[in-house]
RNA sequence: GCCGAUGUAGCUCAGUGGUAGAGCACUUCCUUGGUAAGGAAGAGGUCACGAGUUCAAUCCUCGUCAUCGGCUCCA
C-alpha cells in the first residue's frame, strides 16, 4: 500500500500501482472525466500512469494550467497524426503546448502546406479524437528510438534522441501516431472536443536561421466548442485594440510608402498626445535632477568605432553618409550614448559633481529587416526617452533605485499594472557577442540583481539579453494580441566610460573611471504610445486625450452658445471642439463616441437659458446638467487626480 | 533576411481575360433635430509598381516594393 497526500492534506492509501485517474475515481466519477493529467510530487503525470511511492498528488484539469498545457500538448499530437494520415512522408520537428495552445514544426517535404489545408486537417483531427484514441507512454531504449526514427527516415527527431540520455527516452503511441515524447498526455483523444487551427508559417529548425525552415502549424483546442467560440470572440475584441488599426481611425500615426517603411508619420493628434507624455516626463526628471542635453541626428564614423557600434552593427546599419571630402563617413545616429560620453568628457568632473544625468529625446535610426517591422512597436527611426548617468561605482545602486523609481511612477500614473521585470544577463556561451572585461560583468549583473533583491522587485532572470556593452533591467508588457514588448530599461555600463575614456578626479585628486546607466523609462515613444493606445484600447486618459472635449449643439440655433462653452473651455486650458455639422444629435453622439472623445456637451435650448451643459461621459453615457464652471472644475480636477501621481 | 499569405476609392471589402462595384467617409442640397447612424444627389480609382504572355491583363507569369502571420534579429 502506498499513502497519496491530496491537496486537502488528506492521506489515502491505495495499492501500489494505482493511478491518478483511479484516486479520482474514488472521490467522484465526475471528477474522473475531468482528468486532464495529474501533479505527481513536482512532475506533471499522465492520469493513467501507475504510481508506486508515497507522494503528494494534485488532478489536473482544465481549470489548471497544467492541465491546459496536458491538452494542448495532446492536440499537437493528435494533429501529427492528422497530418501524417494527410500527407504521408511529412517529417516532424518539435510540437509543444505554448501559452494559448501548441504547434508542430512539420518538413513536409515537397507539398506545400498552406492556410486552405488547415480546414481539412482539423476536420480530420476531430474524426480521430471522436475514435477515443488512447495515448501510451512507452519507455524504449535509446537503441530502439534510434532504430524506429531511422526506419521512419526522420532525421529531425533523430538529432533530437541523439542529445538523450540512455534510459530516459519515452515514446507516446496514439491511433497510428508514435512520437518522441516526455508527456504527459491525456488519457485518451475525447477530451478534445473543438479543434481551431490558427496559422501557418515558417521556422528555422531548432531556431537556428542557418538551418532548414520547417513549416509551424499554430492551433488551439478546447473541451467544449463553447469554450472555442468565445475564444474567437476573445480574439476580435482583441484585434480591435490594434494599435495599427486605431492609430488609423483616431488619426494619430500613418505611414508612407514614399517616405519609407518603418518610418512613422506623427499625425496632430498623434503629436499632440506624444508631446504631451514628454512634457510630463521632462517634468518629472527636472525634479530628479536630470539636466536636459541635445544632440545631432548624426555622428562621425569614428565615434562610432570608439563606442564600438560600428563593429558590431555596422554593416547591418544604414550606409555611411559620405562628404566631399575623402574618407570622411557620418552614421545616422542608432544610440545617443556616444553623443552623451562626449558630453561628458567635454571638461572635467570632480567626484563631487556626480552623478551627472544627461537627458535628451534622442531620435535614433537602425536598420531593422525587413520583416521585423511592425506598426509602432518595431520601427527604423524613433525617439528614445533616453538618459545617461555618470557617477561613481558607489553611487550606481541609489541611482539604479532611483530610476525603478522614475518607471514605476510612469506605470502607476498610466495605470500599466501588468508587466514583466526581466533582468536581461549576458550568454555565457557566447563571449564573443559582447565587449568588456568579465570583471566588469560581473560587476554590472551583481548590481542589477542586487538592486533587483533590496527593492524587492518580482523578476525574471534571462540569460542572452544583454546589450552587447552591459546587462539591463527590462521592463516588458505585452500588446493587445499578448506579444511581448519590452518598454523601459535600465542598463549598467562599465564598458563605454573605459572606450571613451572617461574619468572624473576623486577626492585622493587622483583620475577615476565613472560608471554610465543607460536608462529610458518609456523605452520610445513610438512603442511606448502603441503599447498605450492598446492598453486603454484608444481611450486615452483624460489628461493626454488629444480631443477632450465635443460640444454638440441640438441645431445650428445654438452655435452662438457652443462657441461661447468652446471659448470658456479654452480659457481653462480644456482642449474642446464644436460638432456644428448639421446633423442629428444621436448621430452627433454616435461619431463623438466612435472617436473616442471623453466627453461630449450637448446644448440645446434649455443649457442656453440657463448657462449649463448637458454632460455625457464617453461610453458610460448621461451625467445629466453642469454649469460651465462645475463642468470645468470637474474635468481640471480629474486631469490633476491622473497627472499628478505621487506615492 | 527567411517561410507563407495579401495588395481594388480616404476606410472596410465585393468582382471579372474585353480598361470596375458596394457600404461608410467626402461635397452639395433638403432637413433644425435632445443622448449611438434623417433624406437625396454628386464627386472620387494608372485595380501597389515594373516587365512578360495575349488581339486584349486589374485578373495569367516573373520581378520589385509594401502590409499581415510567424521564424530569426533587436545597440
Amino acid at each position: 500500500m502506498i499513502n497519496i497526500t491530496l491537496p486537502d492534506k488528506s492521506v489515502r492509501q491505495f495499492e501500489a500501482g494505482v493511478t491518478a485517474l483511479d484516486v479520482a475515481k474514488s472521490i467522484s466519477e465526475g471528477l474522473a472525466r475531468n482528468v486532464l493529467s495529474a501533479k505527481v510530487g513536482d512532475e506533471v503525470w499522465d492520469a493513467t500512469r501507475a504510481i508506486y511511492h508515497d507522494t503528494d498528488l494534485q488532478l489536473l484539469t482544465w481549470n489548471d494550467p497544467d492541465g491546459k498545457a496536458t491538452m494542448w500538448h495532446s492536440s499537437a499530437h493528435l494533429m501529427a497524426e492528422a497530418i501524417e494520415q494527410l500527407y504521408p512522408g511529412v517529417k516532424f520537428g518539435i510540437g509543444p503546448d505554448i501559452e494559448n495552445g501548441f504547434y508542430y514544426d512539420i518538413d513536409t517535404g515537397d507539398r506545400l502546406l498552406t492556410e486552405a489545408d488547415l480546414a481539412d486537417i482539423e476536420k480530420r483531427m476531430l474524426e480521430l479524437a471522436r475514435e477515443k484514441q488512447s495515448y501510451q507512454r512507452v519507455e524504449v531504449s535509446k537503441e530502439e528510438a534510434l532504430k524506429f526514427f531511422t526506419a521512419k527516415g526522420d532525421e529531425y527527431k533523430l538529432e533530437l534522441i541523439q542529445e538523450l540520455e540512455d534510459g530516459k527516452i519515452t515514446f507516446y503511441k496514439s491511433g497510428t501516431f508514435t512520437d518522441l515524447c516526455r508527456g504527459p498526455h491525456l488519457p485518451d483523444t475525447s477530451f478534445i472536443k473543438a479543434v481551431k487551427l490558427t496559422s501557418i508559417a515558417g521556422a528555422y529548425w531548432r531556431g537556428d536561421e542557418k538551418r532548414k525552415q520547417l513549416t509551424r502549424v499554430y492551433g488551439i483546442t478546447f473541451p467544449k466548442q463553447k469554450e472555442l467560440d468565445e475564444y474567437l470572440v476573445l480574439l476580435e475584441e482583441a484585434k480591435k485594440r490594434d494599435h495599427r488599426k486605431l492609430g488609423k481611425e483616431l488619426e494619430l500615426f500613418t505611414f508612407s510608402q514614399k517616405v519609407g517603411a518603418g518610418l512613422p508619420l506623427w499625425l496632430p493628434k498623434g503629436a499632440e498626445l506624444r508631446e504631451r507624455l514628454e512634457q510630463y516626463l521632462k517634468k518629472v526628471q527636472k525634479e530628479a535632477g536630470y539636466m536636459p542635453v541635445i544632440t545631432p541626428h548624426i555622428g562621425n564614423v569614428n565615434l562610432y568605432k570608439t563606442s564600438g557600434h560600428y563593429e558590431k552593427y555596422g554593416a547591418d546599419s544604414f550606409r555611411p553618409i559620405t562628404t566631399p571630402m575623402e574618407g570622411e563617413a557620418f552614421f545616422l545616429k542608432p544610440m545617443n550614448c556616444p553623443h552623451h560620453c562626449e558630453i561628458f568628457s567635454s571638461k572635467p568632473h570632480s567626484y563631487k559633481d556626480l552623478p551627472i544625468r544627461y537627458a535628451e529625446f534622442g531620435t535614433v535610426y537602425r536598420y531593422e529587416q525587413s520583416g521585423e517591422l511592425h506598426g509602432l512597436t518595431r520601427v527604423r527611426g524613433f525617439t528614445q526617452d533616453d538618459a545617461h548617468i555618470f557617477c561613481t561605482p558607489d553611487q550606481i545602486k541609489a541611482e539604479f533605485k532611483a530610476v525603478i523609481k522614475i518607471i514605476m511612477r510612469i506605470f502607476k500614473a498610466l495605470d500599466f499594472k501588468e508587466f514583466v521585470t526581466q533582468i536581461s544577463l549576458h550568454d555565457p556561451k557566447h563571449p564573443e557577442k559582447y565587449i568588456g572585461s568579465p570583471e566588469n560583468w560581473h560587476k554590472a549583473e551583481t548590481a542589477i540583481r542586487e538592486v533587483a533583491e533590496e527593492e524587492g522587485l518580482d523578476t525574471i532572470a534571462v540569460e542572452g539579453e544583454a546589450a552587447f556593452y552591459g546587462p539591463k533591467m527590462d521592463f516588458m508588457v505585452k500588446d493587445a494580441l499578448g506579444r511581448k514588448w519590452q518598454l523601459g530599461t535600465i542598463q549598467v555600463d562599465y564598458n563605454l566610460p573605459e572606450r571613451f575614456d572617461l574619468s572624473y578626479i576623486g577626492s585622493d585628486n587622483e583620475k577615476h573611471r565613472p560608471v554610465m546607466i543607460h536608462r529610458a523609462p518609456f523605452g520610445s515613444m513610438e512603442r511606448f504610445v502603441a503599447v498605450l493606445v492598446e492598453h486603454c484600447a484608444g481611450k486615452f486618459p483624460l489628461w493626454l486625450a488629444p480631443e477632450q472635449v465635443i460640444i454638440l449643439p441640438i441645431s445650428e440655433k445654438y452655435q452662438k452658445y457652443a462657441e461661447k462653452v468652446s471659448q470658456f473651455l479654452k480659457n481653462s486650458d480644456i482642449r474642446a471642439l464644436i460638432d456644428d455639422r448639421s446633423e442629428k444629435t444621436g448621430r452627433k453622439i454616435r461619431d463623438a463616441e466612435m472617436r473616442k472623445i471623453p466627453f461630449m456637451l450637448i446644448v440645446g435650448e434649455k443649457e442656453e437659458a440657463e448657462g449649463t451643459v448637458s454632460v455625457r461621459k464617453q461610453s458610460e453615457g448621461d451625467l445629466g446638467s453642469f454649469t460651465l464652471e462645475a463642468f470645468a472644475d470637474m474635468i481640471l480636477a480629474e486631469v490633476k487626480r491622473l497627472q499628478e501621481y505621487n506615492e
